[in-house]
RNA sequence: GCCUCUGUAGCUCAGUAGGUAGAGCAGCGGACUGAAAAUCCGCGUGUCGUUGGUUCGAUUCCGACCGGAGGCA
């Protein structure tokens, strides 16, 4: 019996309740990998699992931070790297479930990432940025690290190379290389959920803001802003919150937002997509027009017991 | 019934002083290693409403017809 699994797919594909019902079959504990699922009292919006939903199963990596921290693929992986090992140590199987590419990739693969030190120089670069643009700081990059200038094309990133850098000494591309041939720190079984109809999963996803606004996603939103939460914070940025914030501020209404919310919701499920289907190691549990969810947890336990034989 | 405006990509619309057309949004593909629900890159053929006419050539000009909007009666 392999004691990690994995569940990937885009938003809305029915990733929390496939990984419950594994966890019942297989004596699991569910390890959560959902960048925004971490952030205490942001449950509607982010359409974190119900106790009801959880039907039992012990969850982790969910509530664990305040919604104005900044939060990052490196605490994450300081956090939850631990209860994987925990709950394998105690002869369980760890499911991994989640949507947030970048975090479960870095948890499976282990490694450290560059140095993050509080120097300022973050600080400084972005101010930099701001005054001599791109194309510049592109061109800064260019001289130290040609490689990662050639790859990367957007300021963020860009900026983050020259973090690396000026911090560590070593090259992003460095960096990355040597991290990357160290062998991985888990080898689970990947599971992979997707539509075989893109429409189907839009459908889903439609719905799905219609349920949180009838829930009361603009009061869960309406509290954050009350209790203080500054509206720029990286957990207001997450979708079905910035735009209903919007709204509240009086820049368009409530059905505009919630329009923008199902457009970015499908935006950001194609790129979950994009993200996963660069894994060949996901066995993709394709979900047929007429398909039942039932049918695809059938598939998925196949998918299991094959494995381990 | 008459008059005016209008019919171009899935949607909203540009445009061609006649040489078969292009933006935004949608949609699709991709990147991504300490913000990732973030950030960034790429992809535009469609009976130019239908049908006659003029023309070497019509989506463009003219006529008729069929939709749509408004006005007058």
């Amino acid at each position: 019996m392999n004691n990690i699994i994995c569940i990937a797919g885009p938003t809305a594909s029915g990733k929390t309740a496939l990984a419950v019902e594994l966890a019942k079959e297989y004596n699991g504990e569910v390890v959560s990998c959902d960048s925004m699922y971490v952030y205490k009292r942001m449950n509607i919006g982010t359409a974190k699992p119900t106790i009801e939903e959880m039907d039992g199963i012990v969850h982790h990596m969910i509530d664990v931070a305040e919604p104005w921290e900044d939060f990052s693929v490196s605490k994450y992986c300081d956090m939850a790297a631990p209860i994987v090992d925990d709950i394998v140590a105690r002869g369980k199987t760890a499911i991994i479930a989640g949507g947030t590419g970048l975090y479960m990739d870095n948890l499976i693969r282990g490694g450290d990432f560059a140095a993050f030190p509080a120097t300022g120089i973050r600080q400084q670069l972005e101010e930099k940025a701001a005054n001599v643009g791109f194309e510049a700081m592109l061109e800064e990059l260019r001289s130290v690290d040609p490689d990662s200038a050639a790859r990367l094309k957007d300021q963020r990133r860009v900026i983050r190379a020259l973090e690396v850098y000026y911090e560590t000494g070593e090259t992003i591309t460095a960096h990355n290389l040597r991290t990357q041939a160290i062998p991985p720190r888990y080898s689970p079984l990947w599971l992979g959920l997707d539509f075989s109809d893109r429409a189907e999963l839009y459908r889903r996803i439609d719905l799905r803001v219609g349920i949180m606004l009838h829930q009361g996603l603009v009061e869960e939103i309406r509290d954050l802003l009350k209790s203080g939460i500054p509206e720029k914070c990286t957990a207001l940025q997450a979708i079905g919150y910035k735009e209903f914030v919007a709204a509240l501020k009086g820049q368009c209404t409530i059905e505009e937002a919630a329009d923008e919310v199902r457009k970015a919701s499908r935006h950001y499920a194609k790129r979950q997509l994009t993200w996963f289907r660069r894994n060949k190691q996901i066995h993709w549990l394709t979900r047929q027009t007429g398909e039942s969810a039932g049918e695809i947890i059938n598939r998925a336990r196949q998918v299991v017991t094959d494995f381990d034989n």
